[in-house]
RNA sequence: GGAGAGGUGGCAGAGCGGUUGAAUGCGCCGGAUUCGAAAUCCGGUAUGGCCUUCGGGUCAUCGGGGGUUCGAAUCCCCCCCUCUCCGCCA
């Protein structure tokens, strides 16, 4: 959520933003709304005010006369009954106002929370102003001694590489049609080696960061309340990509959806928390199932192990102090825990600065990471795939939005602190997604007799395991 | 899932229709006392919104939502959560 103070005072800044995060949002409309519910708050407050001295002054008299009126018979009875009803006829009839009032301002509640939850944080001015993903940048690549990106995958290595699909076929990895029987469309089982190289990136990346990184490693729910989603920035945007569990209708109390990230159930966490200020940074990391409908993906990478409904993520999420500087470093620092990571599992990959139309409502500034994956892209002459970039990891930059979505403040100056409270900053990235991570590590650890080799890092975790198939 | 009890400020815990944003204790902050500390004493100690001549004013909030009333922490309805017992169970 955005600061509606400063949407105020600066709307040209709003509107600018979701302009360039090509998000249709009427500000004006927004700003319309916000002025004309203030006024009528203020009018209704004015006269609660008066309501509340009436009462102040009346209750200590209204009490006795209640009970002499009880007692009471005849001429007296009737001169009580008047002697009430014209003090209370004063508050009754500031009732009857304010509630009217009240009616006026739940005519536009609805929408003018809507319109506040959906305008997104504006871009950050160095970020590159574009419409979609063709327009992100890449800053610099990356890749392992003996890989030339100027050269194809024969060039390098020697054979003709297999897709994915193929070496997850002939190595019996993973089993698509059963998955599809089970589940539907885009679903598979890993199996065998398949799901234990699944485990060991999941595991290697949690260790990874828990060890070498400082982060705690958490576990969170996966299916959580709509103030979650909401919260964390998901909803409303986001409605039609998470897996909504109707429990209304069966009687509960409240829906529960999936969680696409475990950026939800980690940011969740400290909902409507006032953190010490010592306590922060909070680092966190999680391993989580991630399940998303893909909806409005249709016919987009339908085979393999690239779009899936139900993954497993490992992510990171850090809470700051609002500090820009801080919040900037961490960023950094995140990208370069997962540079590091690539590097240690030796694949080749790029960072792109994402432009503007390619950032989503709540972030700033969004950094992507992209694995070299030679089984995507055009086929060459022979029908072998030329090699492609693929999406494997994104680096979000929030400042506070999300958690004044979420409610989540600090107070400075410590333990009993003086200080007033401040809503965090926030941060998040991904460590491995896999099965999705697979295909890098399959494609570009296959050999020329169609085995595949462990990546060294990974063997500690599949007992020493070397070579696959 | 069934039966019962309960959800009040940072914590513990009163209040159960009338000047109650809320007693009391603990904690915390400031001060006094002390060479210093403990103990003791005094004062202060929620969050958010709106308005402000920046002194302050005002409204809302006692799990959440709705209702009754001139007036609700207190009464009614729905929901959520916690605890105890029973049942079921990875």
């Amino acid at each position: 959520m955005i600061d509606l103070k400063d949407l105020r005072e600066n709307p040209d800044r709003y509107r600018t933003g979701a302009q360039r995060k090509q998000v249709p949002v009427d500000i004006d409309r927004l700003l319309e709304l916000d002025s004309s519910r203030r006024e009528t708050l203020s009018e209704q407050e004015t006269l609660r005010a008066e309501q509340n001295r009436l009462a102040k002054e009346t209750g200590p008299k209204i009490g006795p006369l209640m009970g002499q009126l009880k007692k009471a018979e005849g001429a007296d009875k009737d001169r009580l009954q008047a002697e009430i009803d014209a003090i209370k006829a004063a508050p009754a009839a500031l009732k009857e106002k304010i509630q009217s009032l009240e009616g006026t301002l739940k005519v536009s509640e609805d929408e003018f929370r809507s319109l506040l939850l959906s305008v997104p944080l504006p871009p950050d001015e160095d970020v590159p102003v574009g419409k979609t993903a063709d327009d992100n940048v890449e800053l610099r690549r990356w890749a392992p001694a003996g890989w030339d990106y100027d050269k194809s995958f024969e060039e390098n290595k020697g054979f003709k590489p297999k897709t994915h699909i193929e070496l997850c076929d002939s190595l019996g990895l993973v089993d698509f049609p059963r998955g599809v029987k089970l589940a539907g469309t885009r679903s598979y089982v890993l199996t065998g080696m398949g799901m234990r190289l699944h485990q060991a990136v999941l595991r290697y990346a949690i260790d990874y960061m828990s060890d070498t990184n400082g982060f705690t490693p958490m576990s969170v729910p996966v299916v959580v309340k709509e103030e979650a989603m909401v919260g964390t920035g998901f909803f409303p945007g986001g409605r039609e990509q998470a897996y909504h569990v109707d429990e209304v209708s069966r009687g509960s109390g409240h829906d529960l959806f999936l969680t696409g990230t475990g950026e939800v159930g980690l940011m969740g966490l400290h909902q409507d928390e006032i953190l010490d200020e010592d306590d922060l940074p909070k680092q966190y990391v999680t391993v989580s199932t991630c399940f998303r409908r893909e909806a409005g993906a249709a016919g987009k990478d339908t085979a393999g192990l690239y779009r899936i409904h139900q993954f497993d993520k490992v992510e990171q999420v850090v809470i700051c102090p609002s500090d820009e500087t801080v919040s900037r470093e961490w960023h950094r620092r995140m990208i370069g825990f997962v540079e590091t990571f690539l590097q240690s599992l030796a694949l080749p990959y790029r960072l792109l600065q994402c432009c503007t139309g390619d950032l989503g409502v709540k972030n700033a500034d969004m950094i992507d990471l992209e694995c070299w994956m030679p089984g995507r892209g055009e086929p060459d002459a022979d029908g072998v795939p030329t090699g492609e970039f693929g999406e494997t990891h994104s680096a979000s930059r929030l400042y506070d939005y999300q958690c004044r979505r979420l409610n989540m403040r600090y107070r400075a100056g410590g333990e009993g602190g003086q200080g007033t409270t401040t809503f965090c900053h926030s941060l998040n990235n991904t460590v491995a997604a896999s099965p999705r991570i697979l295909i890098p590590i399959l494609e570009n650890y296959q050999n020329a007799d169609g085995s595949v080799t462990v990546p060294e890092v990974l063997r500690p975790y599949m007992n020493g395991i070397e070579t696959i198939g």
